[in-house]
RNA sequence: UCCUCGGUAGCUCAAUAGGCAGAGCGGCCGGCUGUUAACCGGUUGGUUGGAGGUUCGAGUCCUCCCCGAGGAGCCA
């Protein structure tokens, strides 16, 4: 019995004869010759079936495959130039196939262009495709980097919980469950909790879905999204700013090095990724917003559209042609700080001597991926705090728990969440956030 | 919730001024020894999103509705 083994592999194997179990990507030929792309799921490549080598019997079993048919295959392995596939330059030359399935024609997702609307309702089908194989790699890379990289650093990962009693940030809208008679929610984020766990455990981490019931329907949103979200004790501003860009630096460089077939196969352009080393520059809003105002004056546009960059007055937050124009004056991400208190969430800390604006960061992506971190520095007065819960009109009550965490040994402390799916796409160098997860969640689709 | 665009074959689209609903891809049959979303020949394929209206005649014009996409607000 030949050894069964992954296409990822076949390189250890040429001039072996081995076994390879996967399903047909496509059946090409040529009269006495046939083709079958052959996928296995750690890789692809081709068999290459011959009339005269294989006799008329098993060439017919070749020619009936239909596309998506699942197939255990041997043959010995060859290295040709000519062979496509990813990692590529490797080949089976067939000598037996057993049909496992032979799938029904013809096959819904044709080797072509397709619309949105077809490729959503097909997910489960469309995810087989070359692009989004290569997508789902990238992001468990993306992850194992994450976590590797906090780990590595003294973060504990603490799990917070997702039936939550009341809104995390009281700013965007939550989607509603009935726990037993009484009102919960889907966590917005576990950032507050993480603020209870930094005082057990110094600096810890959550990672999870959270859930956002906005009525939000671009390529930026999803209802149900995953994040990663550091809170550190003892941790001022500009403290959060050097771990968060050497935090992102390492995810963008284990992916670059651990997904270069994956990168090549989206057709990334990975040298504006090469880039992405500390240190990432640092503006301020106040620079910002005179920065975004001189191109609007200059009649400066911005892709993709190249519509002119609209003016903006100082306290209005940023549109995504701002957050495009800003990115792309840098050649790597860049941190905005220090916007105006009032467009923020209640608990973060107000700069001294300035108190409208407030100790945040955003990290924007390049090339039009916009936020791809929001942080700050956390109120740490249990007073200061108080007053902004009842300026913002918050139910007081509920976050009684979160005001005492100021009482008893506060601490300066920052934290930040990373959205999974846009670092995903921005390092994929997708257009929709769609892509950077198996079974999205975009407004008014719920199947499959 | 608002703004813009769209819905014709399984898919991507076309259809002059209101006048026989088409092409490519896919599928199926046949041909070909190096295919890369092959090529050549044949063939299959329709409740034009739904309801109503105008008209001799509606994919096309009118009214209402449904669905989708992009964006605004909000944010990762």
């Amino acid at each position: 019995m030949p050894p069964i083994i992954r296409i990822a592999d076949a390189k250890d194997y040429v001039g072996e004869t081995v076994t390879v179990r996967g399903w047909v990507k496509r059946r090409t030929g040529k009269g006495k010759l046939a083709f079958l792309r052959i996928r296995d799921g750690s890789g692809i490549f081709q068999a290459v079936a011959f009339r005269p080598n294989l006799g008329d019997e098993t060439f017919a079993k070749v020619k009936s495959l239909t596309t998506e048919s699942s197939v255990i295959l041997t043959g010995q392995i060859k290295a040709d130039e000519r062979a496509p596939g990813v990692p590529g330059g490797y080949e089976m030359d067939l000598s037996d196939i057993e049909i496992v399935q032979l799938a029904e024609a013809p096959y819904p997702i044709a080797p072509k262009e397709h619309g949105v609307e077809f490729l959503l309702d097909n997910r489960h089908l469309w995810l087989r495709a070359d692009s989004q194989w290569a997508i789902q790699r990238v992001r468990a890379t993306v992850i194992r980097a994450i976590r590797d990289w906090l780990d590595d650093h003294g973060f504990l990962l603490v799990d917070t919980p997702i039936l939550t009693p009341a809104a995390g940030e009281g700013t965007t809208t939550l989607f509603e469950i009935d726990y037993h008679g009484e009102p919960a929610y889907l966590a917005q984020t576990g950032q507050l909790y993480n603020e209870a766990n930094i005082f057990t455990f110094g600096k810890v981490y959550c990672f999870g879905p959270t859930f956002r019931a906005e009525k939000s329907k671009t390529r930026r949103h999803l209802q149900e999204f995953w994040m990663v979200e550091p809170e550190i004790a003892f941790c001022k501003l500009e403290e959060l700013l050097e771990i968060e860009e050497q935090f992102v630096s390492y995810i963008v460089q284990t992916a670059l090095e651990k997904c270069a077939d994956e990168l090549k196969l989206l057709g990334r352009d990975t040298s504006l990724l090469e880039n992405v080393q500390p240190s990432f520059p640092r503006i301020t809003y106040d620079r910002a917003v005179e920065m975004i105002n001189e191109a609007a004056a200059r009649g400066d546009t911005v892709p993709p559209h190249n519509e002119p960059v609209p003016a903006i007055e100082w306290g209005d937050d940023f549109g995504a042609p701002h957050e495009t124009y800003l990115a792309g004056q840098f050649d790597r991400p860049v941190f905005v700080t220090h916007y105006p208190s009032a467009v923020k969430a209640f608990y973060m800390e107000p700069e001294p001597g300035r108190p409208e604006v407030c100790r945040s960061a955003d990290l924007l992506a390049p090339e039009g991926y916009g936020e791809i971190i929001g942080g700050s520095e956390r109120m740490s007065d249990p007073e200061m705090l108080e007053a902004a819960i009842r300026k913002h009109k918050l139910p007081e009550d509920a976050y009684d728990w979160y005001i005492d965490l100021r009482k008893y040994g506060s601490v300066p402390h920052s934290g930040f969440g990373l959205g999974v799916e846009r670092t995903v796409a921005w390092i994929c160098g997708i257009h929709h956030l769609r892509e950077a997860i198996a079974f999205p969640r975009v407004l008014g689709r719920l199947k499959p």
